[in-house]
DNA sequence: GAAAAATTGACAATTTCAGTCAAGTATTGT
DNA sequence: ACAATACTTGACTGAAATTGTCAATTTTTC
């Protein structure tokens, strides 16, 4: 039941990038060095939140990435989802892949793992990456 | 996100006991058997259950497992923490192990993976045991 | 045109998962 | 008594996921 570091340093770099993108794209170098993440990872999960269209590279020199929306509209659920894939407890409650296992339909624990990940998305949704900013700022 | 097998086989192998232990107790052979899952490996399982108190295990010819407990008094959450350790998103967020991110103390996405395991948690132990007995005989 | 930086894929070390196997202990039916 | 049954427990293994690393490529800017 542990997050893997996908997520963790994927909600850790959004929230540093945030901080630091008012001015300008931010490079992978500048975020590892301060998250103490290896740049090289960060361009892996930077480029699944890219295809979740929840930020934006900018290439050439100069360059670095930049928040593609308002951080108050981005939840930190939709962070997660983009690095983990769907939250699901189990490969039979991933939406579309009902059918893994063969007695779905009579299975007595499958509604109460659906309704487990629910409840986990709808934390995670609950919060937004400004929230966490503002959190960062006025410690 | 995903929960392992021994979550997942723990809870079914459970209701099955649950459904099954009125008259005596009911060896790993059957439950296997019914639910399609090795004995050896129920065997670690119950092995736990039982370090939890949650069943118990009769040695010696006609042996078998009996639940500790009534279904009515035990709550899945119960059953998934004794085979998978306690529900935390990150090893920071286990009890007792708040040391192991140096930053803890500033770090502003702990608290809600904090928040995130408990609302798994509390899912997870709205339901009983009795719960998952009742919806598989009334189908 | 050279340097900087993202893009992308291949690859490797480590850890976790899922399950097997076996040796040992306790109990019971006959 | 004793053989059969069944739990107990630890060691071990193959497969898969995790957590990165590295290198080749493309794009842009100074
Ligand atoms: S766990 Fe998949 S249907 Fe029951
Ligand atoms: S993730 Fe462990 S303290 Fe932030």
């Amino acid at each position: 039941m542990r997050l893997s570091t996908k997520g963790r340093y994927a909600v850790r770099a959004m929230v540093d990038l945030a901080l630091h993108a008012h001015e300008g794209p931010v490079s992978r170098a500048e975020i590892a060095g301060r998250q103490g993440i290896s740049a090289d990872y960060i361009a892996h999960l930077f480029h699944r939140l890219q295809r979740a269209k929840l930020i934006r590279g900018v290439r050439g020199r100069s360059g670095g990435y930049l928040l593609a929306r308002d951080p108050a509209h981005i939840r930190i659920g939709e962070i997660v989802r983009a690095v983990e894939g769907p939250m699901a407890l189990t490969d039979c409650t991933v939406p579309g892949q009902e059918t893994v296992c063969p007695r779905a339909s009579r299975c007595v624990t499958r509604a109460l793992w659906l309704k487990t990940a629910q409840a986990v998305a709808e934390t995670l949704d609950s919060v937004t990456l400004a929230d966490l900013c503002r959190q960062a700022t006025e410690s």
